[in-house]
DNA sequence: CGATTGACGTACG
DNA sequence: TCGTACGCCAATC
């Protein structure tokens, strides 16, 4: 009957299938290319307008993840690149996001109010 | 279980 | 307008 079964669930190794981490990386996901949003944004989506930072801290543990989650994508409310310094690479953030045609000039993103992508306002929850 | 940390945000001076 | 202080939420030690 139900492909449930396939599934064991395992309390050691419990993923986090639906936890605030995982919910903040679909959100990340979803992050259209060439568009940034704030932490502040996501973590309003999730009904939590003041876990702004838990966001960043689920960022922190995105690397690796699969898929790829483009934290590059997700900056402060000021537009800055507060987590660059995270990446693999310091300038890491700022290539990907020029690659994407976003500008980024001192650290901040250039026209970020116009490429702001508001989860809330797009995925209308 | 309590204290500390952190890729934020808002309030105050 | 800028800099500093505090608060919020989740995770880690």
């Amino acid at each position: 009957m139900g492909i449930k079964g396939t599934k064991k669930e395992n309390p050691k190794l419990k993923i986090q299938n639906n936890d605030f981490f995982v919910q903040v990386y679909q959100v990340v996901r979803l992050i259209p290319k060439g568009r940034v949003t704030s932490y502040g944004a996501i973590a309003k989506y999730l009904s939590s307008p003041k876990a702004s930072r838990s966001v960043g801290y689920a960022m922190n543990a995105a690397h690796g993840q699969k898929p790829t989650v483009p934290a590059h994508r997700v900056v402060n409310r000021n537009g800055l690149l507060t987590g660059k310094h995270h990446f693999s690479s310091p300038d890491a953030m700022q290539v990907l996001l020029e690659k994407e045609g976003v500008k980024v000039k001192s650290d901040q993103v250039v026209n970020f109010d116009a490429l702001f992508w508001d989860p809330t306002l797009e995925l209308a929850l």
